[in-house]
This record gives C-alpha cells, sequence and structure tokens, in this order.
DNA sequence: GCATCCC
DNA sequence: GGGATGCAACGCACA
DNA sequence: TGTGCG
C-alpha cells in the first residue's frame, strides 16, 4: 500500500478509503482517520470523543491485527504515526521476518513513542492470542522467560502494537535454544566518529570473514553503527560463538589499529568498537528492517557488499524502505541459503591466546567467568594498586560462598554436601577457614556459610558454584531457577 | 499498552 | 465510562 | 554504596 509522508508531517495518501489532510493537529486528525476509515460522519467539533475513535486493524497473514491508537503520533518531529509504522512492517513484512523467525524475541515497548522512555519485557503477555508463539529459555543465570516467536507477519504486527518499533532476536531459534545460528558483528563508532570510519571498519571485517571462511550480510544498525551478520551452522555453544567474534574483533583491530577497537572498557577504546560481547547468552541485536526509534525513523537496511563504500544511513526511513524493498528486495535475501563453520575463527582465537590474549571482560550482570581478566576498568583498578602500595591491605583472601539459607540447619547441611563433592580440597580446611555469618536481610535474618580456601593448593581448590542453598534474601518469589540437570 | 481497581 | 495505578530485563564484579 | 557496560 503505497504512502508517502513528506519531512514536514503532512501526508497524502494516494489510495486507500483516506483523505489527505495537510497540517493537521494530531488530536483531531486522529478523529478524522477515523471517521474516515469507519465511514461515518464525525462532527469536527467533536474533539472531546477522540477516546471513542475505533481501533484500526490490518489484515495480513490472513488475520486482523488490531492497532490501537493508530493516529498516535509516533515519531514527532516527522509526524509518522502509529499506523505509519504497522504498515511499514506490513510492507517489509518478508524482510523483517527473515532476521526474526523462529526467534525468540525482546520486547524493547515505546509505549509512549519514540522519543517516550521505553522498557524492556522479556516474559510474553499473558494476555495475547493463541496464535502468537512463545518458547521457555533460560537465562545463564538459570531463570526462564517465556517470549514471543514471530513466524508471520500477523504475529509481527501484534507485538508492534505492543508499541515495538525496533525488533530484538536471540540469535537462536526456538527449537535449539543454546546452539546460535547467528554470529553478529556489533560495529559501535565512539562519540565524534563518523561513518567513513564505520565503513571502513567493515570492510575489514569483511576480509577477515572472508580469510575464515564466512560469509557477512552487512546491515545499517539504523542508528550510527552498522552490523554485520554471519550464519553459521548450529553446531558452537554461545561461549564459543562469542570467542569467535572476540577473535575477530582483534584481527580487525590489529589490521586496523587507528579505526577499530576491541576494547571494553571505554577508556581504552577509540574509533569503531568491535562489540563481541553482543554474542554473550541473553543479548540481543535490533534485526534487519527494523525501524528505530530516532527523529527520522531510520531503519537498519541490509545492503549489498558493493553498497558498503557509498551509501548513507539517513537515506533508509521507515518512509523510503517500502520503495527500496519492492524495487530491489532484500539484500539479505540469501542469508539462509548456507551455514558457515566456526573452525577458522576459533583457530584465530587459539593462535592470539598462544600470543597471551586469553579472554576479555564480559558484560555487568554475568558471573565471573573462568579465566576471565578482572573484570575493573584499568583507571580504577590503579588507583587501588596505588593505595595497595601505600601500605593499604592486600584483602584478597581466597574466599567462596557455599551455602546461602533463611535457617541456619539448611545451611549448615549444604556445606556438609559440598564437603562430600570436593573432600580432598575439605580434608584440608583448617580453623577459622569456615565462615558462617549470619545476615541481615529487609527484615529477618539468614545465614551465609563460606569457605577460605588459603589451605588447599591453587590447583586443587574448587571452583566458586551456584550456592547450595542458595537462598535469595531480596527475592520475594519471582521467576525460579530452573532446577540443576541430574 | 493494558489489566485492574474504584468512583 | 473513564481516571489512577502498577507493571513490563538481564541482576554480577569491583573498589 | 557507586560505577562499570549494552
Ligand atoms: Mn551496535
Ligand atoms: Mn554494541
Amino acid at each position: 500500500m503505497p504512502q508517502h509522508l513528506d519531512d514536514r508531517g503532512r501526508r497524502e495518501r494516494a489510495h486507500d478509503a483516506e483523505r489527505r489532510f495537510s497540517r493537521i493537529e494530531p488530536l483531531l486528525e486522529r478523529v478524522l482517520t477515523h471517521a474516515v476509515r469507519g465511514s461515518r460522519i464525525v462532527d469536527l467539533r467533536d474533539t472531546v470523543s477522540v477516546s471513542k475513535a475505533r481501533d484500526a486493524a490490518l489484515a495480513v497473514a490472513g488475520r486482523e491485527v488490531a492497532i490501537t491508537n493508530p493516529g498516535k503520533v509516533f515519531f514527532p518531529g516527522t509526524g509518522y504515526t502509529k499506523l505509519d509504522l504497522a504498515r511499514y512492517y506490513a510492507a517489509v513484512a518478508d524482510g523483517a521476518l527473515r532476521g526474526i523467525s523462529g526467534r525468540p524475541i525482546v520486547l524493547k515497548r515505546y509505549v509512549d513513542g519514540a522519543a517516550g522512555e521505553p522498557f524492556f519485557q522479556k516474559r510474553a503477555p499473558e494476555q495475547r492470542p493463541e496464535w502468537v508463539e512463545t518458547v521457555e529459555l533460560a537465562f545463564p543465570s538459570g531463570r526462564t522467560a517465556r517470549e514471543i516467536v514471530v513466524r508471520d507477519a500477523a504475529q509481527l504486527l501484534w507485538i508492534v502494537n505492543l508499541g515495538c518499533i525496533d525488533l530484538n532476536p536471540h540469535p537462536v531459534r526456538a527449537d535449539d535454544l543454546e546452539h546460535p545460528d547467528e554470529l553478529r558483528v556489533d560495529l559501535d563508532p565512539g562519540p565524534g566518529v563518523g561513518w567513513d570510519d564505520v565503513r571502513r571498519v567493515t570492510l575489514v571485517v569483511r576480509d577477515v570473514l572472508d580469510e575464515h571462511g564466512l560469509r557477512g550480510w552487512p546491515k545499517t544498525s539504523g542508528s550510527r553503527g552498522m552490523h554485520v551478520n554471519v550464519r553459521i551452522a548450529r553446531r558452537w555453544s554461545f561461549d564459543q560463538v562469542r570467542r569467535a567474534a572476540l577473535a575477530l574483533a582483534r584481527e580487525v583491530e590489529r589490521r586496523a589499529p587507528d579505526l577499530a577497537s576491541s576494547k571494553w572498557w571505554k577508556e581504552e577504546r577509540h574509533g569503531v568498537f568491535l562489540d563481541y560481547n553482543q554474542n554473550a547468552k541473553d543479548r540481543t541485536v535490533a534485526s534487519a528492517w527494523s525501524v528505530r526509534a530516532t527523529h527520522d525513523a531510520r531503519v537498519s537496511m541490509p545492503l549489498e557488499w558493493d553498497e558498503v563504500a557509498s551509501c548513507s544511513p539517513e537515506d533508509f526511513t521507515l518512509v523510503t524502505a517500502p520503495a527500496r524493498f519492492r524495487e530491489r528486495g532484500d539484500a539479505s535475501a540469501g542469508i539462509d541459503d548456507a551455514a558457515g563453520s566456526l573452525d577458522g575463527l576459533l583457530e584465530l582465537s587459539r593462535s592470539q591466546e598462544a600470543a597471551g590474549l586469553g579472554d576479555a571482560p564480559w558484560p555487568p550482570h554475568y558471573r565471573k567467568q573462568q579465566d576471565e581478566p578482572p573484570r575493573v576498568a584499568p583507571s580504577r583498578q590503579k588507583i587501588a594498586r596505588t593505595a595497595t602500595e601505600r601500605g593499604g591491605r592486600r584483602s584478597t583472601q581466597p574466599l567462596i560462598t557455599v551455602a546461602k539459607a533463611a535457617h541456619k540447619p539448611d545451611a549448615l547441611a549444604g556445606l556438609e554436601r559440598w564437603k562430600t563433592r570436593y573432600p580432598d580440597a575439605a580434608g584440608r580446611l583448617q580453623e577459622d577457614d569456615v565462615l558462617i555469618d549470619s545476615m541481615r536481610g529487609r527484615s529477618t535474618t539468614w545465614t551465609r556459610i563460606r569457605i577460605n580456601l588459603r589451605h588447599v593448593p591453587e590447583d586443587a581448590r574448587p571452583r566458586e558454584e551456584t550456592p547450595d542453598p542458595d537462598y535469595d534474601p531480596w527475592s520475594d518469589a519471582g521467576p525460579r531457577r530452573r532446577a540443576a540437570p541430574p
């Protein structure tokens, strides 16, 4: 359905029963739009009864999907409405679905439009049509959420009506939630870094991918950066995909040291940051053909490789993208035709490791990983080191928490189970190595048991695990942790 | 954006 | 009917 | 407790 909106907020629609209004107040337009769509006569003075206006409905994929508040301005400054957004997604549905189909999705909801404060929603709303699919997935913590899975245009428009502007799918499909089929190269230019540098780095990414047997599918992010998606066989874990992305980032940085950075800490970055951590489990990226919450409703646009050197991201918007889709199709249309192997990048990772480059920092909210370097910005670490050199006490005892419980006997039982699991370490513990603390919670008290492994040789120290039991003094019976496998 | 509570 | 309200992620590491 | 980071 063709539609043209100019940059002054005027709208004209050639087809469609909708008339042509110029420079009209959004509130009044809402009434008019509804009046026309509902084929009823409305007293134009009746602006008070706006709330009675009927919802719009779009017919897609054999269903009628309701769009509530269709006339609500979602992009102030351009005047594009929620209905404009829904129609955009209906027009490019085949492209947008290629990026999200079968994947659990995190809802980023802009219920007050692009200029409002968005919120994230992982758990599918309780109230939903039976034709909206969901899947239960586990976070790294073991907690779980039932997330929405979109496979057709009706399901897509249903989440658009919830206020989703950009779409944020996980890199896995619902039928295998532990093995990503997409490695995502996320190029984030730092403050003041221009589009030219983004393009140059993107082309280096292509070289490195190519030399490791992989095909990348570039797209503008719709914001200031670029994304290069890589379809891979579902054979590697999240951690492995992340390590492959880290290896790629470091190699790109090595080849373009003035333009690119693989460093997590902002104070160490320069130029374009290659965000390897976006491949960690439970992280998502805005998908192809997503509209972004920018003032001009920019779109994350798939590109041919020969367009990368010359394209301008501002050319792709909610208004211009449908024509490109009709005329040229989806530049990523072939992304599902072949799945690549991570072997090459993982070999690169091993060679980097041999050269002294191991794992790199993880984002906040993730448990400390084996072999992860200290997760602290170097500048803050230096301050501490200086304090220590001045005579401060070195505080690091090898303490691990083994049990947390509301009642002391439960915690002690957990300690006994730990001793049974690690008899060797338990045998080396000396007096005062087991610390039993009474902790003050919100309104009650609970017990924590920690073990000091100072008398256990370093290579014989058990890793810290999730405490058993793992009482959460903050929790009020929220979503529960998934039971550990037997 | 929507369910729910309440006037 | 409609206004007010609550709710809608991940949740650790480190100083 | 504040700050790290998307
Ligand atoms: Mn990005
Ligand atoms: Mn990023």
